[in-house]
DNA sequence: CATGAATGAGCATTCATTCAT
DNA sequence: CATGAATGAATGCTCATTCAT
């Protein structure tokens, strides 16, 4: 009807569709945080926005599908970044190193645009996420390279794998729950214990 | 009432309440088991007795406390195992491997006590259980203790404890996974990278 | 507690529960008649009794089982009528007069014993429950044995139980709509139609 | 706005008014066939067409609001018939075959322009459509006409007319229900029926 | 008028919890 | 204490209807 509305090509539907999609990810992303994907619901997700529970409805299926955009969207920012850490390093010490920065990076980025309120009250889970596979994959295929070339001794790389994920979410965990987390230091403290182990993880003050 | 409850020193009633109990936890210890704790239903536990869904009430106020005693019964009977890996080993080495051979043992055997369809559909869970503390607490003593004897090098216990947490649960998990469960094999591994590191671990045949 | 409960052998809770179960079942017809079954909602049954909603699924699984059980009865109830006025009747002439007096009389009982607002706004429905399909098999027996031992023509027997039917259903419907239901006229027009076509049906005075 | 629309007298407005309304109704015409009257939404029905949820609203106010619209043309499409049949008719007898030739005539077509899954699982519903109502004030007519003039005994003329109507039904779903739909024989059958009951039935060969 | 996203009342169903027996 | 029927809040989801564009 105005010139605004003809200056607007994208309009104001379109655009709102879009908001509305983004919102419910973020709200989402927000309850499953606090409240784990089992416990939460779906009145829980829109009652995060400022959508009626019907429009849910209108973008998501069920609570498992907005579950599994937004582990796409974590796999799909991640996969990139652990790729970069791959291609920058010219050792496989750098190339652990840069993974685990990646990954710690990334959690305190998700974190970070998050309220966290963490009343963790009921008992803590954690997810098997696609992007916690997208790091077993890509540890295990970078493992198994460096061993191929003779840069890793001959483990068991499954083992070695699953540690390196247990490594990286217990030990995340625990640098997100210091004051200011120190990514640096995390990642070298689990590269370094993977590659040397004790004598390898950087020594305390 | 009768002579016959005269007759029992224990009491009928007595006897019947720990069974009673006992009865509620091994249902749910199988419920939780098979559904996850979420999924699980306090209709479902006390499907899986032959008790009234009201009795369940008179023993547990929640689905929450039942899962709380089933925790804790689990940290209590794997501590002493914990403790006793720490007495009997003579060097850091043999505590480390004597902790993760007991704490794999102690999930083969919860595993195989319960049937296990294991169906596992929905996004993979890990809980943050009482007995997991109980590893967290006893490993972070042990490394202490072990540094301030010069056993061990100077490093973050915090990060340490956690990463054996990460590593206990992941590569326990792989090792279930495994068709015959090699306890020794894991606690190898495991304790081996926590040492070592790459060259710590056992080199694949 | 009280001599009362004693003096009760079958106990409040079995009671209710009987109670409770043809409370939902008399509040069923009630709302099946008024709105017809796909219209009516498991919470206006339930709203047609002093019970909570949840204590519908006590009793019954889904509208689709009252529904089967209300109409289950009625065939339970019907039936026996139906096979009595054969027994009795010692020519052809009789049999129908005393099915077709059976079925008015049934459908006037059903009717007496609700309330009937009969607000019927809506287009009308009319279903064809099992005491409907008892009707058809039982008329249809009925005149193929009739037929074979010649004391009835050698008609279409499905299209005669489906004309018998119909008649049933329309002229039951009419006869309820007057003010005194005459069960034994209705039964002779209809009998007589069926035998006579236009002369077999009585005058009118 | 443009040249085109001036150069249509009709006017691509009207044109499409129309045909969104026949399209609706055709598309409801198809959902209510098979999905029964309670069972089809309104969203069915527009996704039947190419039109918008929204624009349904613009032509019907409701679902019940196009329910009587297509009765009513089914009433409109069907009267002619009736009357036609009545006054090519040269004796009651005569009358009342074409009455029943022409609906079963009508169901037939009705019936052709369908799909028809029948799937027909759920308690079967008859619907008093305006149809019907039609078909009752016409036959009631024609045969008080007929008893009027001497043509046809004094019988209640009511009941005679429901008779018609659950003949008609009752017959015509058996008839469909049939390979070839025979519409002479199941008119010859229901109109002998009426005249002469059981002899005036068409014998079976 | 057409559009189709937003709305929110409403429905079937489940389930933790209570309480009369 | 055991029982198990009753309860009703809560959940996932549908759908008629509205309304900004």
């Amino acid at each position: 009807m105005s010139d605004a509305a003809i200056a607007d090509p994208v309009g104001k539907r379109e655009r709102t569709k879009v908001a509305n999609r983004q919102a419910i990810l973020a709200a989402a992303r927000r309850v499953f945080a606090q409240l784990g994907y089992e416990a939460a619901t779906v009145r829980d997700i829109i009652r995060g926005t400022d959508l009626a529970s019907g429009t849910f409805y209108n973008y998501f299926r069920s609570k498992e599908e907005v579950f599994e955009a937004l582990a796409d969207d974590g796999a799909r920012r991640f996969k990139p970044l652990l790729r970069a850490a791959r291609e920058q390093a010219r050792s496989f010490t750098e190339y652990l190193n840069g993974a685990f920065r990646a990954y710690f990076q990334f959690i305190v980025e998700d974190n970070a645009l998050e309220g966290r309120p963490i009343e963790e009250r009921r008992p803590h889970v954690r997810l098997d996420t696609p992007e916690m596979m997208a790091v077993y994959q890509e540890v295990r295929q970078g493992l198994e390279a460096a061993i191929a070339r003779g840069a890793a001794p001959r483990v068991d790389a499954d083992y070695l794998a699953c540690a390196c994920i247990g490594i990286a979410q217990e030990v995340g965990s625990a640098m997100l729950r210091r004051a200011p987390a120190d990514i640096v230091a995390a990642a070298e403290f689990a590269a370094g214990l993977i590659l040397k182990g004790l004598d390898g993880a950087p020594r305390k003050s």
